[in-house]
DNA sequence: TGTACATCAGTGAACGCGCGTTCACTGATGTAC
DNA sequence: TGTACATCAGTGAACGCGCGTTCACTGATGTAC
């Protein structure tokens, strides 16, 4: 099947083939695509068929209409950066080194696909009250994720042993502004890191 | 002059008079008021004007164009976030109270305003690297604020005797990123001020 | 106080544009025989 | 292996819409006399 996909998309100047294979996928990298320059808000079904070299209308055959397109493309951009934050922890050795992979990450990855990160966030689109049934279990899981690397933290005395769901709040609060304030041009990456580093004393927090 | 302004604005039903008296500010105050609803990016210069009771074109008689004037805004925007910080401030005993506050205020103003909070932040409109001339002394204002609550909590114990820069830095990210999951909807007003207070223990850092 | 006039804030018609969406269609594909 | 056919993914013309911007204009205002 990926023959075909590849096939197809990869003869240029031929004419339009039938039956591309994965339109529906190619939509969807092609909205991440152009969401490193573009808001989703700017984000035209014209100009994304045109990326995928389909004609205007062929998005219809998968989504019902722009935002649907829109939301669907937020949760492949929550699939990538929960993808980043899993990677980056699993490669880091001990619990600090675990909590500031998850942070930089996360703060990477805002700063790398900035339009991405915020439709993710975008209540317009992706309501945190009623997540799709796609965007819940990433959302499920991404919360474990930083329970984990905070109660493993804890445990070793590298954050405070305060009550663990304000202090997860607190953390995700911290590396999300930082993300932010990066992605918005105020921070650069290395300040952002070295924020994130100076809330992780390598001292001990007393147990 | 502030006489004219009311007698044209509050006499529903008569003609469109000329000579409003202060539209470039009922502009910009009209614009807030649609950001409370509308994110800047739908708002449409034709909007405004409707709701400013004056002719699609009037606007270009003070601006130059839609970015211009949606750039106004984020100032205007940008000067009520200052002036929200610096009246918490001002009304707060006490350092750890004022670092509270400020922060406070902060997460509020996301909260009430989120249009105008996420405008104040958008590079497309509000570059920080080249601030206009209107924006730069309330940047400076600002930063000075933080500094200085950031300095003072530190003088008394309530934050540790680490570098004030990326200290201060790293508040500024959490308290902005309280401010935006506050304002997507991922937290409550209460639950945000719960985990600001978890980071600032009561109970003062050793000197 | 009344009159003539220059100023310029705001009007409203007009423009071209890209958009989202619809719909009848076309033709490549895989399957049944 | 060849042929007939049903399926359905993708096409392209067409629609109405609201937008940003331009421009000749109008008429309220304040000032000079």
């Amino acid at each position: 099947m990926s023959d075909r996909i590849l096939l197809v998309s990869s003869s240029p100047g031929d004419k339009r083939a039938y039956h591309h294979g994965n339109l529906r996928q190619a939509l969807l990298d092609a909205a991440l695509r152009l969401l490193v320059e573009l808001p989703a808000a700017k984000l035209s079904l014209r100009e994304l068929a045109r990326a995928a070299q389909v004609s205007h209308a062929a998005p219809y055959h998968y989504f019902t209409d722009r935002d649907d397109l829109i939301r669907a493309a937020g949760v492949e951009g929550m699939r990538r950066l929960l993808l980043a934050q899993q990677q980056a922890v699993a490669s880091a050795i001990g619990p600090r080194e675990r909590v500031l992979a998850l942070g930089k990450a996360y703060v990477r990855f805002a700063a790398r696909e900035p339009h991405s990160f915020a439709l993710v966030f975008d209540p317009q689109y992706c309501r945190p009250g009623e997540p799709s049934a796609d965007m819940a279990p990433l959302i499920a899981d991404n919360e474990d994720l930083l329970a984990a690397c905070v109660t493993q933290a804890q445990a070793v005395g590298v954050l405070p042993p305060v009550p663990p769901a304000p202090l997860a709040t607190a953390l995700w609060g911290t590396v999300h502004g930082l993300a932010q304030l990066t992605m918005a041009g105020h921070l650069d990456l290395p300040a952002a890191e070295a924020a994130l580093e100076a809330l992780l004393p390598p001292a001990p927090h007393p147990q």
